[in-house]
DNA sequence: TTCAGCATGTTTGTTAACAATCGTGTCAAC
DNA sequence: GTTGACACGATTGTTAACAAACATGCTGAA
């Protein structure tokens, strides 16, 4: 199966994995929402919660800072990025740009096996879903995506795909209403549809469809929920002038 | 005094400036094939080069390595990356599956100074073409696209054309005939063209058109042209298999 | 009581020294 | 003459200590 197959890029050490890992733990938190927008990421706290030294997590907050997953501020810390309206409208614009055209990749190269998983995978979304499990279908439904992603066969994308639907779970943390998932699985059902016809148009289209009804799920005119950090508001990070 | 001081700086200080100005430097000086596919790049030498501590350095080619314009080899140091011929293949495919949605963004965006700036632009390299400086010619073509991506006005899809290019560099760098270059500035015309007359369709296609065209002057079969590093072919750092 | 100023503790940013690994050159043996 | 092993130098990776900045709580005066 092509999913969480080998794909070690030249960079890896047996440590480097673990580097990766903390990253990767860290976009996962925050597309289940654990982490909410604003939350302080301590060193010393991810040091211990991970048990690694403080040069691994700093190279790893410093990974995340440029995807845009957390923001650095200086001499303050590193805190789970907080999309302005402005950055949300960005990340929904890039998505409706690029996933259907990754859709429309995975209906021409997704394989058997490839659908077999990808309905397997709707199938336990389903289920968080009935069962109320709030966390896990947020989790799922981002995974889907990147599933997707996946049977396209273009890691390039891949990698976008990942950063953007983690930055769309902290968008829906901030500007969507309490209760609001990612996705709908109808949308994701259809569009397993669409690739088992290998129809890769029909499936660019239920991708875009898909997003916007994503997109009008959050009010962006809303006053951003969790509370504003006053700080940077106000004193600006100011350098008080020695 | 103190009370409103200019904060321009949000999330960094001084220092943090130097530190994306040497990931553009590098960034550029791939872009121009300055710094070909493999060249090492050994921390001392940019401490030098660059006049900043270790840390610095280190960070950046951390930096550098995860939008995959360097590799990072355990132990070994950092080369300029050296793209195998399925990721130039996704390189390719990606900038195909999102630039011409970024020409469709520009074309609806776009001001009459947007334009007149793009103009200005593809003046610059018209000269550069016609007095054979290959080196400005290649650079220039490069940021005729991030400049697009500008004008467009989604930073996300900017970050992502930016390392698109410069991978792009890289690739023909490797695979392409010698003295090739990056781009046509007729089909950079026609795109300006386009632009005037907001037409976003014909904008979309003639950036489809324009990135087959670039494609087709490489040869992802050509055996990579600069030497082969065996080291990683026999040693394990590669994965290629299955 | 309230607010300004100050002192303290905690967290981050930086530097430097140390340890480990790798590439290279030399020397000896076959 | 070629090949293998060994040792040295150089570069990277890691850790720890140090310095600086920020946040917090306290004291004292209005």
């Amino acid at each position: 199966m092509t999913l969480a197959g080998p794909n070690k890029e030249q960079l890896s050490t047996a440590e480097e994995v673990a580097e990766e890992q903390i990253v990767d733990r860290i976009f996962e938190a925050v597309i289940e929402q654990r982490l909410p927008a604003g939350t302080k990421l301590s060193e010393s706290a991810l040091c211990q919660a991970f048990g690694v030294g403080r040069m691994r997590i700093r190279r790893s907050l410093l990974l995340l800072a440029s995807r845009e997953v957390v923001e650095l501020h200086s001499n303050r810390g590193a805190f789970v990025a907080r999309p302005t309206a402005e950055q949300a409208r960005e990340v929904f614009e890039a998505r409706l740009a690029i996933e259907p055209n990754v859709a429309r990749m995975a209906a021409n190269r997704a394989t058997g096996e490839d659908i077999a998983a990808l309905a397997r995978h709707l199938e336990l979304e389903s289920q968080a879903h009935a069962n109320g499990n709030r966390r896990d279908a947020i989790r799922l439904s981002g995974q889907f995506h990147t599933m997707l992603a996946e049977v396209a066969g273009n890691s390039v994308m891949l990698r976008m795909i990942k950063e953007l639907v983690t930055r769309t779970s902290l968008i829906i943390g901030i500007y969507g209403a309490p209760g609001v998932t990612n996705c709908r699985d109808d949308d994701h059902a259809d569009l397993i549809d669409a690739l088992r016809k290998s129809d890769a148009e029909q499936a660019s289209n239920i991708m875009e469809a898909h997003l916007r009804h994503i997109e009008e799920r959050v009010d962006l005119k809303a006053s951003p929920g969790t509370g504003v950090d006053l700080i940077s508001v106000f004193c600006g990070t100011g350098k008080r002038g020695s």
